[in-house]
DNA sequence: ATTAATTTTATCATTATGTAGGAATTTTAA
DNA sequence: TTAAAATTCCTACATAATGATAAAATTAAT
């Protein structure tokens, strides 16, 4: 299984700083022969993965912007929660997220902003590791033994830069007690001045799928304030969790 | 190259209708060995192309939402385009439209409502084949004689119900003169009531790239009214052309 | 519209890599 | 904690990938 890494090697080359690869940009980066590199490219522009014009060289093809609509519009997820989220943002003038879990990560699937105070870098399509900030500790909150077991040994350090705990026995019960509460709140884990509340969203079968949270600036609100938006949101996300329950997806 | 086209075909089976596959209906449809299809489908999911939750089957993965992200973001036309596109539909109380060729089918990447009388059904995302639709006209007109040539043959029946001519000679007329006005209006080839009027994009090459173009219901408009927009739209069109001339892509 | 230059694809002998089936392991669920 | 299920590993064998070159397609210029 080392050729089809290879072929998707290529798809790695592609950032935000370089967008667009010549073919002997990528024949220099990756060291194919012409004719196999050739071959690859073909490949992967016939699946729409990758787009070439003459003498523009190759980028990210439509298949992404397709795919990410048909993610968006069979996420159920994003059909029930949005709209709440939107209202809830509006309500309280601050930036309504959206996550989800995608292995080890967490992926901004929907966003709403409500306010000009902040300036919210997470957008839809931006990942973050899942130990920093509110919106992520509350999915690793509910994570199975076996998976935060499996998690913790290569990442403690991680876990204990995030305040989480300084061994696998305190994580634990810092992840114990987020569960307790329902929901929970970070101050400046991702961005300084900013206060995150947020509360988990679980799939038909029970288990952890993503969080549901909002993001405002620090200086306004009172550890009262918190609390109050705390339950909100955590009653919010519990009535999209069951409806998801009743409403199985597809 | 067939083995990588086995492995991407795995892809092609998500659709809008099944965006849940087990492993075992995978192996129904294509029918690899398990071990093999297992080999397949972890290469697909370490790269980000597919997740898979136990008991809910493999889906798209996050990587297609990332790259649409970083696709969305580094697109200059979105950026150049998008602001002016969001005020000429809101002026003009209509839908916006900014849509971009990928090789022999058009892809709409940015849109803006801002009317409740018509029911935009092409969002971001969606594609369009080339040949109907005031948005695909315009890019087809502008495409070189060679392009023409390779894309007439096999499609002159597509040609010809998009009424553009019935030989390859009447198509280049048609096209000629939807360059020589310089914007293009069409009414109902996509929905039934519902008029497209469209100008053509040109990157820093001065190659055609995607058209730009506003659509409205076909009732409350005179021939007058379409006359007025086209000249509009070509204006607003022609300036991003050619600020994008100015300021090369990345 | 024709022609020259360039880019892309096809061909084919050689060599390396993927495949399938069962065993071992990991992960989930009870 | 243990049993069940899902996933990955292992190896002999078959098959397809590779790269140099030739042919074709596409672009650019006249």
């Amino acid at each position: 299984m080392q050729r089809h890494e290879r072929l998707i090697q290529i798809l790695d080359l592609f950032s935000q700083e370089k967008p667009n690869w010549e073919l002997e940009e990528i024949h220099t980066a990756l060291g194919h022969s012409k004719s196999t590199l050739y071959r690859y490219l073909k490949t992967l522009t016939d699946a729409g993965l990758l787009t070439t014009f003459p003498g523009r060289g190759y980028s990210l093809g439509s298949r992404f912007v397709e795919f990410d609509y048909l993610i968006r519009v069979t996420d159920p997820l994003i059909r029930l929660a949005g709209p709440v989220l939107t209202q809830l943002a509006e309500t309280n003038a601050c930036v309504g997220l959206l996550c989800r879990r995608y292995s080890d990560k967490v992926l901004c699937v929907f966003q709403h902003t409500a306010t000009t105070k902040i300036h919210s870098s997470y957008e839809r399509g931006k990942a973050r590791p899942i130990f920093r900030g509110a919106a992520s500790q509350v999915i690793l909150a509910h994570l199975s033994a076996y998976q935060l077991n499996r998690l913790y040994t290569p990442n403690a350090a991680a876990f204990s830069e995030a305040r989480l705990g300084d061994d696998l026995a305190g994580v634990r019960q810092s992840l114990s007690a987020i569960r307790a509460v329902g929901w929970h709140a970070t101050e400046g884990q991702v961005t300084p001045g900013v206060v995150g509340i947020a509360a988990p969203l679980f799939d038909e079968r029970g288990d952890i799928t993503g969080s549901y949270s909002l993001t405002l600036p620090a200086g306004n609100v009172t550890s009262e304030d918190i609390r109050t938006l705390g339950v909100t949101v955590a009653g919010a996300a519990q009535e999209i969790s069951q409806t998801l329950k009743k409403a199985p997806a597809s």
